[in-house]
DNA sequence: CATGAATGAGAATTCATTCAT
DNA sequence: TATGAATGAATTCTCATTCAT
């Protein structure tokens, strides 16, 4: 499902799927100012020319790669619907996304998109704000709704359901997201202390929202 | 209180403050690579090699300047101790620390700081760790001293001060300060709304956090 | 008359007419090395490739567009000889002529292509003499020759018919054309104008020229 | 009187006199495009970031080359105000001048930049322009003025003075030029041809304007 | 005959930095 | 202390041309 461009009829294209890969491992790790289109071909082993036959420019190059990467986000999304939408058990199953949300979100490959597109987004506003609103923005959406079809069933209480998405999501993710922009993601918690971390969140949320 | 450091010692450094001062201006506009040293000079209207005269290279211009304004953190930890050490209405003391400090963080200022040190923390390690430990950490290892010696005085109910200080600040904070990563200071919630969040996530903490 | 190579045997160079059409366009436009083979293909829609199936490289197809514009002049070479060699009326039929031929050189293709050119004489010297030699010297040559013809029928005085012909075509034509090297074919006299500067160049000349 | 620029206050400027020099060789030989800052750099013995120390671009590069070679002209106006504005013996004066007429425009300088401004019109139509004014048209404006007071002295006769010009140059110009235009100045008549071209052009414009 | 993919060389321009004054 | 001039390396992007299909 994420290798959406391998090889359509044998031969077309046949560089564009090295080319993107190479841009992103240059991209995330050096910025937009910091990789150079040769690096790029270099890495990717074709020439220059080639890089350009398949993206009109680097700002091409870049605004397709963070586009694509930021298409990942699509079966997190499921998750929190599977996890969440036919719940009898809030506590535990609410506990057990926090675990995955967190653990999703402190990726490095998640944490240094997001470094990449803060970093760039006064030079490339448009492309901040679509990440914005097709990353974060989606989950959060996914997390209220879920939120507004427990307080229906009458598992949750939440009078603002995006307001308590957002209260969930920072309560948990917040303090190790903001330490991995800074530190990156070496420098992280461990699991057991990223679990931790979920559950207290899960804990301070719960005081607000449980309902009754 | 800001200007700590024109003209110690008359005469000297005459320039180093204009020049600082307009590689404030591009760097947290443009980013660390997309500012050049001529820019800088021309801004501040010194020759280049005046800039060298005083920052022996771009890099510790860079750093200079990052640290020079985390330091502008200092008035606020300040704000939170007085806010809170004495107080005896913790809801409304709370609330308004929360509103001081929503504000706070989405200044432009502070904001463009942010963007600019997580989009250079993979360049500069050593820079974005000590911004994080001397920024974010300082203000959230000040609000924890503060709650611990509110459960002291049985105002509050922190078992681990420190992780409700974190799940303070990320519930009043989270939300703004990450769609102002993205989307800009220009993009932000105005004051009513800042209001209606930092009053929002105080709720939710003291359902938490209050005693009892 | 002007398409003069479309199909030549059924079914062959079917492409090398657009792409000749391309190539004329772009060469006069943007001069030799301004235009890209790229462009050349882009504009003739067809691929480079197919461009350099019927064309050697670069140079061939601009010595050959150079070359098959040249051929253009044939037509005003008739017009001459009809137009001078049995008249009766010197004065009426030189002015006549006169008028038509600073028409001929003003349009714009015939401009462009001088421009042109003249623009790459020193980069092709072999085609600049073959364009001199086979537009303006046979223009020049058919006058002469007609000039003879005339000064025969005693209605014209020329001792040197090649030296009249060059006095003739540039009392008429030195100046619009000039102006239009550097100026460009929009910039140029109107019609009316132009046939004041046709009367004029040959009053002047047949002052000179006039037998008796 | 040419060499406008030599060293003011030694040190400064020193390199732009070289680069200038190697510009208008380069520019002269190879055209435009043909031309690259590098071979500029390179021939002017200096680095590339000099040349755009002193020159914007290519563009204000070429621009300020043609404008400064334009000012060549103005000592052939004094030239011809001063051959005719008290001449007694129309005929002999007016041949003299032709004769350093012709051997101006022929010279490999004059004919050089002749080619490369018309080559490059489409292209710098504003240079062009200023090149057409400053040069040409002055020349002819200036012919026009003594060819005027000529005829208030009654040594000429010139309903239109202006036209008379046009002529004039035309017929002593318009083939040794044109020739050199395509042929280049290595293939133009010697001096014995281009005087007996002058004075067939001089014949030729008495026999129109000559008084009485 | 025609194509899309690929290339190596070279284009203009900018960079951080140093030197002589 | 401050300057203008200079540099070598690197930047993005384009070129004419060829190859496999």
């Amino acid at each position: 499902m994420r290798q959406a461009t391998p090889r359509r009829r044998a031969g077309r294209l046949a560089s564009a799927g090295p080319i993107m890969e190479a841009a992103a491992t240059l991209f995330l790790r050096n910025g937009y100012l910091g990789t150079s289109m040769d690096e790029i071909a270099a890495l990717a082993r074709v020439s220059k020319q080639t890089v350009y036959t398949h993206f009109a420019d680097k700002e091409r190059l870049f605004t397709d790669l963070v586009m694509r990467n930021a298409e990942l986000v699509d079966e997190f999304l499921d998750t929190i619907a599977a996890m969440l939408h036919n719940t009898t058990d809030v506590e535990k199953d609410l506990g057990a996304l926090a675990r995955r949300y967190v653990r999703y979100v402190t990726r490095p490959q998640t944490l240094q998109l997001r470094q990449l597109v803060i970093g760039e987004a006064r030079r490339f506003p448009a492309i901040a704000r679509a990440y914005y609103d097709r990353v974060p923005q989606r989950v959060l959406a996914t997390l209220a709704s879920e939120f507004a079809h427990l307080t229906e069933r009458g598992l949750l209480h939440t009078d603002d359901p995006r307001l308590a998405a957002d209260h969930f999501a920072w309560l948990i993710l917040g303090m190790p997201m903001d330490r991995a922009m800074f530190l990156g993601a070496d420098d992280a918690p461990g699991p057991a202390q990223l679990d931790r971390l979920a559950d207290a969140g899960v804990r301070a949320f719960l005081s607000a929202y449980r309902p009754g």
